[in-house]
DNA sequence: ACTCTGTCCTGGAAGC
DNA sequence: TGCTTCCAGGACAGAG
């Protein structure tokens, strides 16, 4: 499942090789996968169609690539924007390699203008359609006007990996809301990039219930949850993303191996690591919340007096 | 204004 | 064995 630092290993896997590269073709077998493109998936091609691509961008989960039209005068600025969804991925391959079977759009790439080996093809495979690729106008963001986003991820918090990311900021916004901190960790317009395995993962290192109330955690508690979250962003980046099967990979097809370093997400029943250490047995356990699975230690994450759902 | 639920999707696993 | 049901969850529309 893409979160924050899988989808940071696509963007530099895709910085790396298709900067400065053109598009020669574009290819659409599921129309699903460009339903986020208003003007439909005819315009979608067209307007890809020799379009150079410039570095690709990222904020939370989503990712862009500006577009430059050599021979176009340049209305206003525009992007691919890409969104992983629960199964999506980019891949890198030569254009004669065997079509993938989830294989919803390909781009081909002019490889000749750039580097010598750069591959010649790049794929956009979505099991589950959850994802997908639009283009998009980018404009100033509301705080640092020579900063470039797409239009539809204006919304869209700073991400804990952000150099103007604000935990201040965020404790103020918490300290009003009603709501489970759970729920605040996943709402990406509040902060981005958080999924259920990080929102887990942080909670567990931060030994917060999923259910505390936000107006109820101290400024302490918030820097601290928030400082866990980019601790755990940062391991996870080092280790190249968690894949759990095929589902998550960078563009060269290659799996993660952050799975290995969980604690508490997907380790129900087994021992609760802090606690072994301390001496204790405890197991991490698995609640349903907001339609999803909730991993935690009942020891070291005490469950709020007034659980409120 | 804020909070929360339902819906979109596929395919592997679990249940009968 | 073969069928049905469940489960995974990111983002957004729309209900309360």
């Amino acid at each position: 499942m893409p979160e924050l630092p899988e989808v940071e290993v696509v963007r530099r896997g895709l910085s790396r090789w298709i900067t400065n590269q053109e598009v020669l073709d574009v290819e659409v077998l599921d129309p699903r996968s460009v339903r986020r493109h208003r003007q439909g998936p005819i315009d979608f091609v067209t307007s890809l169609r020799q379009a150079v691509l410039e570095q690709p961008q990222r904020r939370g989960k989503y990712l862009w690539i500006p577009l430059h039209h050599a021979p176009i005068e340049q209305k206003s600025p525009t992007a691919l924007v890409v969104h992983l969804g629960m199964s999506g991925q980019i891949l890198l391959s030569h254009h004669s390699a065997p079509a993938p079977h989830h294989l919803r759009i390909r781009l081909r790439l002019d490889s000749a203008s750039g580097h010598g080996q750069a591959p010649t093809e790049l794929r956009f495979v979505d099991q589950r359609i959850f994802g997908g690729l639009y283009l998009d106008r980018l404009v100033p963001t509301a705080d640092e006007p020579d900063e470039l986003i797409p239009t539809t991820v204006t919304h869209i918090g700073r991400d804990p990996l952000d150099n103007h990311f604000d935990v201040d900021h965020i404790y103020q916004v918490l300290s009003k809301k009603q709501t489970a901190i759970k729920r605040a960790l996943l709402d990406q317009n509040l902060v981005s990039g958080i999924g259920n395995i990080y929102a887990d993962e942080a909670l567990w290192r931060a030994k917060i219930h999923y259910n505390r109330p936000c107006n109820r955690l101290s400024r302490k508690q918030v820097r601290t949850l928030y400082q866990c979250v980019q601790k755990v962003m940062e391991q996870a980046l080092k280790e190249g993303g968690t894949s759990f099967d095929a589902l998550y990979v960078n563009v060269n097809g290659e799996s993660g191996y952050f799975d290995r370093s969980l604690n508490a997400y997907h380790q129900e029943g087994k021992y609760c690591r802090r606690c072994l250490a301390e001496g204790y047995d405890t197991f991490i356990r698995r609640d349903k919340f907001m339609n999803r699975s909730s991993y935690y230690c009942p020891r070291c994450q005490r469950k709020p007096r007034t659980t409120q759902r």
